[in-house]
DNA sequence: ATTTTTTCTTGACATATATCAAGAGCTTCA
DNA sequence: TGAAGCTCTTGATATATGTCAAGAAAAAAT
């Protein structure tokens, strides 16, 4: 199975090997280079890619601040969901970190899957319902834990991505500045040392 | 149209009047008392209910402290929907807050019905979707808004529940704490005055 | 109607986090 | 290689929010 095949597989959940065939058969594979724009806050999102390298960031500008929402990394996804499915303006600015190879399907075709496949909404659902939990899990963050608990939690599932974007955005995506994300990170180093 | 086959068209969307009242048939009409559970925490989540009158809290207990996560009241439903959709041990704990009646389908039922309307999964795409850009709004509030941006924001759209539930409640639900409700609802209804 | 319980407010104070400013360390790239 | 720009850290300080404690107000129970 490739690479697409198992992102179909993670995120929407089991079919037939020729249904996994037809569904993977209209995503494109394309590059982008460092900076591009995926998707710009205000678009109607037109597509939904798969990473298969590179990293991309999700941002949004509130005020005279960008909020970045989320870094996304090869095996996941990048979209605008609420733009995707309800034809809405894009909250979201989706930018390409560094040059990336990424697997596009558009959202015509999209669409399209759910008469050609008759299990396709269904996967569709599953995948919506994985993308709602793990928001679920965030606002729950949120509401329960400081910056340093949210700190300590993310970097506990994300090592990797420590040393691979700007910590600034990390900080970002946790609710907090970078200062006081150096801060809480230096506090847990010697705590983890210790 | 009655209440019921109205919440699925708001929540599901659009199917034929024959379908629908297929749906709704499958919904239980029923009584519950003021603190009743309608779920605990750690159990699997059986069902989702649609509210006709009366007001449930949706919380979780961390620490020490309970975070409530939601309060629904009529036309809105209660269930986990993680756990629903992924049989996994339930977050949130829900509660009726007053003596309510509420319409619920089972588990069981809400599955068989993909195999009964063609139509279903789609629609439950839909319904999750919608669950997924609320919950994307409540994220960004939380990366974007300070506690008073949010008191504000929550007021403005839910004036009406502010003199049916105890506002501890809606401070724990935008993540501050009862005093620092309080005081940010006094310099509000003096912004608003002045 | 009175008591009891719960909820809300307020003040004093503590703590967490933000802001501002400066400098150090990296990258990038000309 | 050196200049220019980012990025990260650190300190000083400000602000937002939390905690604790007490009392007032409101609601529920008797």
């Amino acid at each position: 199975m490739n690479e697409l095949e198992q992102n179909i597989n993670t995120y929407f959940g089991i079919i037939r090997q020729d249904e996994l065939k037809s569904v993977t058969s209209y995503f494109k594979e394309n590059q982008v280079e460092k900076g591009e724009y995926f998707l710009k806050s205000g678009q109607k999102c037109q597509k939904l890619s798969f990473i298969k390298s590179g990293l991309f960031r999700i941002y949004a500008i509130s005020g005279d601040k960008e909020v970045t929402q989320w870094i996304s990394t090869p095996g996941y996804f990048v979209t605008d969901l609420a733009s995707l499915y309800f034809n809405t303006p894009a909250r979201w600015t989706i930018q390409a970190m560094t040059e990336a190879e990424i697997y596009t399907i558009n959202k015509e075709d999209y669409v399209h899957l759910g008469k050609l496949i008759p299990k396709w909404h269904e996967l569709e659902k599953i995948f919506i319902a994985k993308c709602f939990t793990i928001l679920e899990d965030r606002i729950f963050s949120h509401l329960s834990m400081t910056a340093e608990e949210r700190y300590q939690f993310f970097f506990e599932n994300n090592r990797e991505l420590f040393n691979q974007v700007p910590l600034q955005y990390i900080a970002s995506m946790l609710g907090m500045t970078p200062e006081t994300f150096s801060r809480v990170r230096k506090k847990a180093s010697v705590n983890f040392k210790g």
